[in-house]
DNA sequence: AATGAATGAGGGTTCATTCAT
DNA sequence: CATGAATGAACCCTCATTCAT
């Protein structure tokens, strides 16, 4: 136990993420100090440091990394949905995956947004690349999955829509609760800003989808 | 000078905005001190809470404010082009306005990823709101201005595009340069990363108005 | 008072820098923490840092602003003893100086030890420019002061002059109390490592003080 | 393996002074952490700790076996060179060895300036003891070796002159490089403080050198 | 004897904010 | 109303050292 395998390792790695998960649950990035992800997670603040290079690497590990686990997890989903092969239900799997993606992983949402201006400027460089390339096999890997059995679109297009997805509802989360404020409900007004995430996302999306279709040629 | 007038209070609130708009050109939100926007701007850094009560305040002002200038001026320009009455020309003077605001205003994408997770926790709040009713009343008048002319939207229908393009337009940008860190472009890969903004801004906007176009009834 | 003068800063920086001083007289510059520099001077943490960029920038102001000090006042003393014409009655004086900086201040010399390895690597680089011109000056002005009394040394030697008693005494200290260890006296043994700093101070000061005045042509 | 003979265990112990001594060369003190000297010499971090108490006796032991080498290599010296009989060629050889102790060995003079206030205060004492021990044995034997030849000097002040030696150009060190700051050559002025280390250092020690063979009664 | 993971005190430093003038 | 000196909590992070294995 005292020379950790690669393996004992990863899992204390997961360990401390998972703490800094929790946390992101219900704090903002600047309301979590190491000291906190440090007592969360059970280890001393130096241990911390050498899992994760900076606060920040901790959660854009957590941004990639959990991104990696929707779109694996959407691959799975598309793998056992064989009957998934018209565009049309395809159109839904797709939409389902905006639920899932909104009710059960608002957290990478809300880090996509702190990706560039927060995390990006003092993340470990080596261990984001890492993640991004990790992250682009899985979006590959899914890619080539749906084109072998959506025909009108090939891997890269395939690919491209969880790109495209991600952008909709976190560019969508970004447009949210300007009929709030910091958790506030506010009186009156301001219900032109409401925005239901979730159909607002699928309406969107489902738009973008049926342009796709059209664009690329033809099937309903 | 010991007794300002509205007039000069706002104009010197407007220089210290200025000032922080200015270095937000090129920095980071962390990387803007308080001190560094009082240099900035030639006045004390205790001048500055005089008229922001906070950090997060005067950015969050940038926000609004800004977001005010560019809806008046998408005003404007809908206005002088009196010759935009179907739903085709239209969809082009949106695309031209994506191009505009991403081209002129990026500062307010960005700030507006960092609203909900790092302004909102701190921004002086009545001031927040009432910027924020200015602005929904700009954008109301503008739904207003639109709807008269474009029989397929009402007025929120209309007021509510403008939602939605800031929606794309941010949720792309925070899904962009997943091919660079912290502006280093990166050496190969992730090429299937790569946005180009713009044209994927105007694809989805496109491919929204016809879907709502479609879903409106009828033209085009 | 809540602007303050100049000379209200700079007493305010004599002020914290003298706190760090008493402090140095009886600890090891590892051993004192900002905080304790605070607590000593009076001012909060914070307040040290408008008054000096790093820990190594007070003590590298100490140094500088000592040994001015130090040099203005055997200026004052060589002006005040008229009679000293002569060579010889140049050489008494100039060990008498040596008694004065080793009794008076130890403190130069220990922070002489400092100065390269430990101060330099993060000390304020514009601050230590601005203290080495001013203490250059005092010392060229001494080295002045001297030659038009001194026929035999020109001002630069003069000032050199300085420079070598220190390098004297500074090094002597290197090689002080290996008969001890860290203030505790050892035992037995060590005695040829004794070493009178004064009397060989004074000694390595007189031979070179000899040979040099033989060197220059002349006297004694 | 697992019972290291005394031989191997000061193989060890030198692969680690080596390697703390190699990183000296470039690095200051204080940017030479353990982790680094452990990589630097193929151990663990650990290992470190069973070879030398503390980081400080490290370079504690660095500095005292380092003049017992240079030491030894002086008596060396000396013993090859079996015409120095006189005075006069004997202040040569030891000029000789300033220039050998400066061009060779600066790391002991750099060590020299810390070990009262860096490496005392923590360094292990015992080892220190038997370091310090041992390099009075190497002094007094060299003493000896010179009081043999040289009539003038008995042993005690023919041992002496080394720690002469080492005060004159260690003190020098300390007020060298003031034309230039960690490094950087400083544009203008400060030409009074440059200093020629070997050529002061050799005339400091020439003219002790004289005045002490004058004092001792006579030859030259 | 060797390892290297864990420790956690302590470090220096930053900076938004306050408030006496 | 403007100033900028003072604040001090909070920050992230370092690193020598320990010790279970």
């Amino acid at each position: 136990m005292y020379v950790l395998s690669p393996q004992e390792k990863e899992a204390k790695k997961q360990l401390i993420a998972a703490a800094a998960s929790k946390l992101f649950q219900k704090n903002d990035f600047n309301k979590i100090s190491m000291a906190r992800i440090a007592r969360e997670s059970g280890v001393a603040k130096g241990t911390l440091f050498n899992y994760f290079k900076t606060k920040e690497s901790i959660f854009m590990y957590l941004l990639l990394s959990g991104y990696q686990d929707y779109l694996k997890d959407v691959l799975l989903r598309f793998q056992a949905a064989e009957n998934i092969t018209t565009w049309s239900a395809f159109s839904s799997f797709l939409l389902e995956q905006n639920h899932l993606l909104i009710s059960k992983r608002p957290d990478l949402l809300r880090l996509n947004a702190l990706r560039g201006p927060i995390l990006e400027t003092a993340a470990d460089k080596e261990q984001t690349l890492l993640g991004r390339k990790k992250l682009y096999q899985v979006n590959h890997q899914l890619g080539q999955a749906i084109a072998k059995r959506i025909n009108i679109l090939d891997d890269k297009q395939a690919s491209h829509l969880f790109i495209i997805q991600s952008a909709i509802i976190s560019g969508l989360m970004n447009m949210m609760n300007l009929d709030e404020f910091h958790h506030d409900q506010l009186p009156v007004d301001f219900k032109g800003f409401q925005i239901d995430l979730e159909q607002e996302a699928n309406q969107l999306m489902l738009f973008y989808l049926q342009g796709l279709a059209q664009k690329l040629g033809g099937a309903k």
